[in-house]
DNA sequence: TTTTTATATTGACATTTATCTATATGATGA
DNA sequence: TCATCATATAGATAAATGTCAATATAAAAA
């Protein structure tokens, strides 16, 4: 899979409100599914599904504890992403060849 | 507006494989809109639909240069966003309660 | 085993998203 | 001014998304 789709993926799974809070209370440590629900005004399916959402981005880790489920960061992958968007935020510009062509290239 | 709210819009704007490209492509400059409509297999009015969500999120700039658009990165935003997901990666666990506490909190 | 608790799945639904075609607007050039 | 080029907007549409109620499954407790 090509990185920008497995990349795409994983900020998709940061770009709703509550599933980028759910990940900033994962920074505090494992977490219960039953803590985590408790936070929000979604329903218990609701939240399966943004859990599902956050694991399959790999950005998050889930393991079954009895009838329990425990929820933890993937801290290489929040890792990766961040340095993907830092290496962009500090990329250098590459001399251009000066003006835009669009005119030039169709002419 | 809520931090989670505005930094999930920015992420929003980086979970679509097209608009990912875009700003890894911005990270070696300036870009006129031609030359990167020339990268996608898109119409225009798609290219323009997705720079204005770019704009939208905070993180490229357009400006008009005659007939042109000029598009380039914010990268402050970019390099806020990368603090933010490296902070995560790096916080330490929060001691915690012991058990989950969700069959204790009903009872 | 039966009941209760925790989580997952299903199906429905309204909203949002990404895309196109057609058209409008804005700027250049003849 | 008129034709052309670059971009934006409008309207349509298919697909994806986030949500819920209802139900299924899995584990624990009685």
């Amino acid at each position: 899979m090509k990185d920008y789709i497995k990349n795409s993926k994983m900020f998709k799974a940061l770009s709703d409100a509550t599933r980028l809070q759910i990940v900033e209370m994962l920074a505090g440590g494992e977490l219960c599914a039953c803590k985590i629900l408790a936070h929000f005004n979604i329903t218990q399916p609701t939240l399966s599904y943004h859990m599902k959402i956050l694991i399959g981005s790999g950005l998050v880790y889930g393991r079954r504890e009895g009838a329990w489920m425990q929820y933890s960061l993937n801290k290489e992958a929040l890792a990766e992403a961040s340095a993907l968007l830092r290496k962009i935020s500090l990329s250098k510009k590459v001399p251009d060849t000066g003006t835009c062509g669009c005119r030039e290239a169709r002419a």
